[in-house]
DNA sequence: TTGAAAGCGTTACCAC
DNA sequence: GTGGTAACGCTTTCAA
């Protein structure tokens, strides 16, 4: 184990400066193709291997744009970062990633670590954060995106949509199909910030529809999925018939629901109608298939990898720019 | 927007040197407790965020374990990724993620891209990849472990156990249950190795208990999911009689392979038994539940975690450290 | 227990 | 076209 290859060792070789061999080997044009070949063959020769953190370091740009996701594993949350992966890649740029598991405090030590790495920009999801994490964020002359929100006062740029006005149609479409008496199925009080929010639409949207009150069933802590939902219904199972729809934050919820009803021969839709949420596979594979709203996750990824790579490309640019996302219900085959 | 306070201003703040703000903050115990607690508030008061691309420039230690992933999406691979993070961050280092799509040549870019980050050790999925990720890794002196398989021929360490004989438990259940006429549905050719290597194993597990030859279905290029399963029975509904169980590449799609029964009225268990892998929530959720084997993707991240930690720390425990993971077989509630 | 000096490898800036 | 100088923020090393 030899002492690493520096831009020096390669420019003692040659006989030029450190300065030229950096030039050279980064392809600046006023290097004459004379020296850069003769720089580009003794670095090859010596195995030199450029330092991306000196670089990172000097130039004080890390290359990284810092993302935070509730959740890793959920199809919504993975396609974002697809989305962004994809159009953050074509700049150069490289994701470093962060999971909340859907905690305000979770995000504040994540944040903290993630801007230790100084990146370019950041990228969080939701519109709700810690003191903490707004001070920090604020201390810094980065952009900010809010993903997946449409926050009252938001940090600085957003991409998303209105969680209580994206289940509006759901609610519309349930009443015209007759049904009145309505559970919510969601995580327990604000530990999912966004479910909550989307609660407060179906209660709203109810009471404009002069529907009777929602009833609203916390069945557990976030991350709530499909076994929450089905000891949920498990658990009520004599409250049943008071219902005639279950709307589920999630389609996740929403499966769980539905296998519950199926075990104990409750018919869906025919006893009860089940909806879910985000527009997830599962909503469309099983069976009965789910009404849902597709929040077109991986469009968000996109438009906020865009927003990123124009607010680094022109500063002057940084008025706050809010891109809402089309919602869509989707009738589902039977309900 | 003022420019980042360091060291040098907390230092100037309180009226100490840099050296023992470092000090300080990185819980150094030769400082005395009252100036340490002084720097800590004061570092608090200024909004300080520590420079880790600083320290990892001048340490020489990038404190990055670069990750792949096939996919991000995969309750699996999500409990693997989270097993890590939660024994890497421990020790301090940061995860690095990619995911690579079940592709060896986006592998290797990718590979390639963070190892210009310089990672500590490097985590892959898998026991394949293409000559130009090979000759990377080699030329790097970095710990590799490979997991979620036993290659014959492993880069360094493993953690990992092996897809054919996992499947092995589920052949006999179905024979025992007086199945024989087997068809396997996963992704086409080797576009997802392991999954190639389960259909191996079943093949094999089917010959040695005299079962008839199995069916082999391809049934899309990986990754294949629910709609992909359940497009394949779908398109093979007029043969489904031939086969008593459809063992398939993991749980989604034999969730999609379930559901395409129910809506043609194939009854399963009761016509056809259906078995999924990787013990996915939703092979207890569904209804039916499905039989399917835990292949422990939290212990695998911890134990890759682990492995990497002990390596980093004893640099001459080199040695090729295998751990098979267990592997179980859940009989599900009905099949 | 604390401080001063030096330097990690690269590049911005200014000379020539 | 090319080179010299300085500096990015931190920590290693030595001294007090």
């Amino acid at each position: 184990m030899t002492a690493p290859v520096t831009m020096r060792d390669v420019a003692r070789e040659v006989g030029v400066s450190p300065m030229t061999v950096s030039r050279a080997l980064r392809g600046d044009g006023t290097v004459s193709q004379k020296t850069r070949d003769t720089i580009r063959a003794a670095a090859d020769r010596l195995g030199y291997v450029y330092d991306t953190t000196a670089q990172a370091f000097r130039a004080q740009k890390s290359g990284f744009v810092a993302v935070t996701l509730p959740s890793i594993d959920n199809a919504n949350f993975a396609a974002t970062h697809r989305g962004l992966t994809e159009v953050l890649s074509e700049t150069g740029l490289q994701i470093l990633l962060g999971s909340t598991n859907y905690s305000v405090d979770a995000e504040e030590r994540i944040v903290r670590q993630l801007l230790e790495r100084k990146p370019e920009a950041i990228i969080l999801t939701g519109g709700h954060h810690s003191p903490g994490t707004r001070a920090l964020l604020r201390a810094r002359d980065i952009p900010v995106v809010e993903m997946w929100d449409l926050p009252e006062a938001p940090l600085q740029h957003t991409v998303g949509f209105s969680n209580p006005d994206a289940m509006t149609g759901i609610v519309e479409q349930l009443a015209a199909s007759g049904r009145r008496r309505l559970a919510f199925l969601g995580a327990e009080g604000e530990s999912d910030r966004r479910g909550a929010e989307r609660c407060r639409g179906v209660i709203g949207a109810a009471q404009r529809l002069g529907l009777p009150t929602v009833e609203v069933l916390s069945i557990g802590p976030a991350p709530v999925s499909m076994s929450e939902g089905a000891q949920a219904v498990a658990d009520m199972a004599d409250r049943l018939p008071e219902f005639d729809a279950l709307v589920c934050v999630s389609d996740t919820v929403a499966f769980g629901a539905l296998t519950a009803c199926q075990r104990r021969g409750v018919s869906v839709p025919g006893d009860i109608a089940i909806t879910g949420f985000g527009a997830f596979e599962i909503a469309a594979v099983s069976c009965p298939a789910l009404t849902t709203v597709d929040v077109f996750a991986y469009d968000i990824g996109v438009a906020a990898g865009g927003l990123i790579t124009n607010v680094l490309a022109d500063p002057a640019g940084k008025d706050a720019v809010v891109v809402e996302t089309a919602v869509q219900i989707r009738p589902g085959e039977t309900s």
